[in-house]
RNA sequence: GUGGGCGUAGCUCAGUUGGCAGAGCGACGGACUGUGGCUCCGUAGGUCGAGGGUUCGAGCCCCUUCGCCCACCCCA
């Protein structure tokens, strides 16, 4: 039996890993700009780094996680029935997202001592969801994210905005298709006395709403407003907005935040119902979503401010904000916008070989041409003359060397120019220096 | 976890009431023998996802199983 891949994951290759490559070059480029540097942090966790941040009441965390135990481990939690025993350490998850782990992370190496100045990072890799698969839903996907740490400062909401819309627009995503929502999601000073509120109107209207609105009044109730049951959705639009009941302090944050948007020039739309499915969220959130041809996965981006996360992790008291974008997702939107992330192989330089006995002397001038930086492909197959021109062709060759009896007798070797046609002879002791001229 | 669709050549797919497994593309070779893209000609390549059953005979019908896709849910 031949064995296959997981469900929902993928091998990375050819055209799309060049398109992975590529968008996390942009991320670099364009994040460098707001002076982000770059973190890699391990693909997983601790159980609790998840459990504590992203929170008991999410279904990431209780639904969507691949836990990971070592052999001996395995065994003993097969053989007891739960991990209850292990010791935290050992209990691990992959990640389902990457900010609980950056946070981990800053707290670990305290990437912001107290007083100190803010941290902006970024990240780029795979991320791992025990969900059914579908369009734009994977079980391993990758998401490039960014975080800042140590400010709560509404510019950083806005700036970490605009750095997201201008990575969109440099994948070459035509950003008349892309919409940006924007909501406030209030802090301890009035989350919770606004959750209370959304939890009575369910309760209030239970009998019009589905069960699993009624099971969310008591774990999770702002979600109702995400509810795509018709009962429910009416229920919830005569429900209280978030937006009137912000303390002072969460509603002059928000209104800096949309100050700053505007001034920016970045268009926005206001979503009273936008309830980002992570717990640690406070204050702005954001979601970025392409309006067509991304099946029922439109989301291509999102994030928001966590100013309670590094307590939830251990960590002193420090204000942060990020986002993530998906990778497979802006893939599908830039497809069927008929933009070409991942582009052409790059070109080469072919060395043909027209006789059997003059092998030596090509794998000679391959080694000269790529010891001078020049990337080069030759025929190890014994193709015929005709042939290795085509492969010439497949490797997108833009000069072609040819290398035979008549070269070797006159020290020199041909080259031709697979665009124009045109063959100059150069000396093959010059041959490095003389394709480089050439290229 | 729930529902729907689909598995035939490397890829995209045809395959009639059950009767010798096909096409296009791709790959490879050739068109006066050391020169590519276009064209023409040719060649190779298939446990019809797997296992079982019905039948003289199964790609097709029945059962089981594995895998993929799409949607619910959730999220990037």
């Amino acid at each position: 039996m031949q064995a296959k891949k997981p469900e929902g994951t993928e091998d990375l290759f050819g055209a799309r890993m060049r398109a992975w490559e590529r968008m996390q070059a942009i991320a670099r480029e364009t994040f460098s700009r707001y002076c982000f540097s770059a973190i890699e942090t391990p693909a997983m966790e601790q159980v609790d780094v998840f459990v504590h941040g992203i929170g008991t009441s999410t279904d990431v965390v209780r639904k969507e996680m691949f836990r990971v135990f070592s052999g001996a481990n395995f065994a003993n939690v097969l053989a007891k029935g739960t991990d209850a025993g292990l010791k935290p350490g050992k209990r691990l998850a992959l990640r389902p997202e990457g900010t609980a782990g950056f946070v981990r992370a800053a707290v670990e190496n305290t990437f912001v001592p107290q007083g100190g100045a803010p941290v902006k990072m970024w990240y780029a890799g795979p991320m791992f969801r025990g969900e059914r698969v579908q369009k734009g839903r994977l079980r391993q996907f990758h998401q490039i994210g960014a975080e800042v740490l140590g400010a709560s400062d509404p510019a950083l909401d806005a700036e970490i905005i605009v750095m997201l819309m201008d990575f969109y627009r440099a994948l070459g995503l035509d950003m008349s298709k892309v919409r940006l929502l924007v909501n406030s999601m209030g802090d301890p000073a009035c989350r919770p006395a606004y959750r209370e509120k959304i939890r009575s109107v369910i309760l209030d209207h239970a009998s019009e709403m589905c069960d699993e609105c009624i099971a969310r009044a008591d774990i999770n109730p702002l979600r109702a407003f995400d509810c795509k049951n018709e009962h429910c959705r009416e229920v919830m639009a005569s429900a209280p907005k978030i937006a009137d009941e912000l303390c002072d302090e969460c509603a002059a944050h928000y209104a800096a935040v949309k100050r700053y948007l505007d001034e920016a020039g970045i268009a926005y739309e206001e979503d009273p119902t936008l309830v980002r499915g992570l717990d640690y969220y406070t204050r702005t959130v954001f979601e970025v979503q392409v309006t067509s041809g991304m099946g029922a996965q439109s989301a291509i981006g999102g994030g928001g401010r966590y100013d309670g996360l590094m307590e939830l992790e251990g960590g002193k008291p420090t204000p942060g904000i990020g986002f993530a974008v998906g990778f497979e997702r802006i893939m599908i939107a830039l497809e069927d916008q008929g933009v070409d992330l991942a582009g052409p192989e790059p070109s080469c330089v072919y060395v043909a070989c027209a006789a059997p006995e003059c092998r030596g002397a090509v794998f000679s001038a391959c080694l000269a041409l790529r010891r001078a930086g020049v990337r080069c492909e030759a025929d190890y197959q014994g193709r015929s003359l005709k042939s290795q021109f085509k492969q010439a062709d497949k490797h997108n060759a833009r000069l072609c060397v040819v290398i035979g009896p008549d070269e070797l007798a006159a020290g020199a070797v041909t080259v031709r120019d697979m665009a124009s046609h045109e063959q100059t002879s150069v000396p093959l002791d010059g041959l490095a220096s003389a394709v480089a001229e050439l290229l």
